[in-house]
RNA sequence: GGUCGCGUAGCUCAGCUGGAUAGAGCAUCUGCCUUCUAAGCAGACGGUCACAGGUUCGAAUCCUGUCGCGAUCACCA
């Protein structure tokens, strides 16, 4: 049992005593700083069923709670607050039973779990990652780690959009002006030598609508019978019919584009359990629209087109299936989800990391594979992030406004190392140790950067003003890490040995009731799919530690007793601060 | 226009299943390295929690409305 569970079936329990009433629940907080204690029980929601004054309430509660209670030592009463004082016995037994478990905080899952697909990254093949994508992978990665953590089993998986006009627009426009340029003749990542081509189709395609304007054409159809644009869709009816040569062009450049995604996602510290390709997945969910039909939940208009009627869950009717019998976005996403559950028969939930932008239809996706019958369907999650925007407003590939990925990796892990050699503290180091550093703190600082903040708010991302490494930063938490394994490393101490009666120091005190935290803190993370609330326990233990750190001397403790203990909660702080940084995919140095 | 999300210190963000005097970081200013890593610590300054009503013993938190920002409402993906 909790210490808030005894607490609160001790208040129960003294209120039945006391006044003959019964609680449904107690609440409680952690007691104010200015005030002493250290759990704070309200007596106000008390007073609907005991009739009195708050104040004399709290102090026959407090009396019974500390006679009764073998925790708590004292207490005292403010207002209607009740603030218990608990014993230093309590904080030492629980700090054993934690000390060494290296998996504190994680609940490992039971066999017969049933397992969380999580979606994330899901990246179009014409262009390489940038910001946004960043993003969304830092999420996903780190909402599966945490529901991981959480007891659950997870799949990552990607779809990955391989087909389409916009694929086509990159592989045409490389055809027409690439000099069948390679990665290998240029020394270009796959995924940015493909780009190029991208925002070159673009170009062409905008000056032949600016000639057509010119001769006097329509807007509207300038757009539409642009010469280039003709070509590009001449293309995907090619692919689409299997056409040996477009399909050749396809698979080369599509594997260019996968070398640089895998490398980026590398250093992006990324993984995947699975993949699917839109390319095998486009024409799934027809035969589930025909039994949709079937069942009643669609419904065909004269033209042929197939429908699903949301008016009465507040939405519009959405369509599923063109008057031509062709597949829309939707029809695609239906048939997928489906599919995923048969491929993984203990799949009973899925997680889809994809913007804000989207919710609309993750929401329309989701009512339709409940109303189609799918047990499962109860258990889908959109993981709805906000967009990353610049000052200058959107990032937009084709117009070159992007936060390129890789180069924005490359730019922490150089303010890192500037930062780092100005500092000087990694002397004996070789360049490879150095680097590695590095890499670790620029990292660190991006990633933190953006999982500390609430996946559903927009990010505002000024490239002028560089990310920061001090504050509430990941090179704050992880040069906190690296304090403590300074420590360890100097310290000739014993995990095994209990630390035995000792007077907690203030601070000492603080930093078990932290760590006290930390497994409802992933609990709630994984709830909430909320990396950021790992983040900011995390800062929250290392701001505390830094302050025990510097307050009270490890090494100067009286006796040995409270030195040994001092070095292992020391250890402890630095073994959460690592499993917590994990969970975010942040690794964290030895030295810095 | 309908729907959804957001609005907290100059800036970036916590806090939101209602509880005490709303917390951090950055920036500005004061102190602290001959003792364990100063990417740190201790402190000062800084608030009409967008605005207006309502519910409540009690509202940043819940409800309604208004304003501002963003997204979305395609036989596009």
């Amino acid at each position: 049992m909790s210490l808030q569970q005894t607490i609160s079936e001790g208040a129960k329990t003294a209120v039945r005593e006391l006044y003959s009433a019964n609680l449904e629940s107690v609440e409680l907080q952690a007691t104010r700083k200015e005030f002493e204690g250290d759990i704070t029980v309200v007596v106000f929601p008390m007073l609907r069923v005991v009739k009195g004054n708050p104040v004399q309430i709290g102090e026959d509660l407090g009396k019974y709670m500390v006679e009764h209670i073998k925790e708590i030592k004292d207490y005292n009463v403010v207002k209607g607050f009740l603030n218990l004082v608990i014993s230093d016995s309590y904080y030492l037994d629980f700090f054993d039973a934690i000390r060494e478990d290296k998996q504190y905080g994680f609940v490992s899952p039971s066999k017969d779990s049933k397992a969380v697909m999580v979606e994330y990254s899901s990246p179009n093949t014409n262009k390489p990652l940038h910001l946004g994508h960043i993003r969304n992978n830092l999420l996903g990665y780190a909402v599966a780690q945490v529901i991981k953590a959480s007891g659950k089993k997870v799949i990552k998986t990607q779809i990955i959009n391989d087909r389409g006009i916009h694929i086509c627009k990159s592989m045409l426009a490389w055809e027409k002006y690439g000099n069948r340029e390679t990665p290998e003749s240029t020394g270009l990542k796959g995924d940015k030598l493909v780009g190029n081509y991208y925002v070159k189709f673009d170009k062409v395609y905008k000056e032949q609508i600016a000639e057509a304007i010119a001769s006097g054409k329509p807007e509207e159809d300038a757009k539409k019978e642009a010469p280039i644009l003709i070509e590009a869709q001449e293309m995907l009816r090619k692919w689409e019919a299997g056409d040996k040569e477009v399909v050749k062009l396809w698979e080369m450049m599509n594997k260019w584009v996968y070398e640089g995604f895998d490398q980026t996602y590398k250093t992006l510290g990324v993984d995947f359990d699975s993949y699917y390709y839109e390319s095998n997945t486009y024409l799934l969910g027809k035969d589930n629209i025909e039994e949709g039909l079937v069942k009643g939940v669609f419904f065909k208009k004269e033209d042929g087109s197939v429908w699903c009627d949301l008016t009465d869950e507040g939405l519009d009717e959405k369509l599923v299936l063109r008057s031509d019998g062709t597949a829309v976005y939707m029809t695609q996403d239906i048939g997928t989800a489906i599919q995923r559950v048969k491929d993984n028969p203990n799949v009973g939930g899925m997680i889809y990391t994809v913007g804000n932008e989207q919710d609309y239809h993750f929401k329309v996706l989701f009512l339709i594979l409940k109303k189609l019958g799918y047990d499962w369907a109860k258990n889908l999650h959109h993981l709805s992030y906000g967009m990353v925007d610049l000052p200058s407003g959107k990032m937009k590939s084709r117009e070159g406004t992007v936060v390129d990925a890789d180069d924005l990796i490359v730019e922490m892990t150089e303010t890192a190392g500037n930062i780092s050699k100005d500092l000087g503290k990694l002397e004996g180091y070789s360049e490879e140790e150095k680097a590695e550093v590095y890499k670790t703190i620029g990292l660190g600082a991006l990633k933190y950067f953006i999982l500390k903040v609430d996946p559903k708010k927009r990010i505002l991302f000024d490239p002028k003003e560089s990310v920061d490494f001090q504050g509430n930063t990941g090179p704050f938490i992880q040069y906190t890490y690296a304090r403590i394994q300074a420590i360890l490393r100097k310290a000739d101490f014993d995990w095994s040995k209990p630390a035995g009666n000792i007077i907690l120091h203030e601070k000492e005190r603080e930093l078990i009731k932290q760590l006290e935290f930390y497994p409802e803190v992933i609990q709630s993370a994984a709830n909430d799919l909320s990396p950021a609330i790992i983040a900011n326990y995390t800062y929250d233990l290392v701001k505390s530690y830094n302050s025990f750190f510097q307050n009270v001397s490890i090494f100067g403790a009286n006796t040995e007793k409270e030195k040994q203990f001092r070095v292992q909660l020391s250890g402890v702080v630095g073994n959460v601060i690592k499993s917590a940084f994990s969970l975010l995919g942040i690794r964290v140095p030895e030295r810095m």
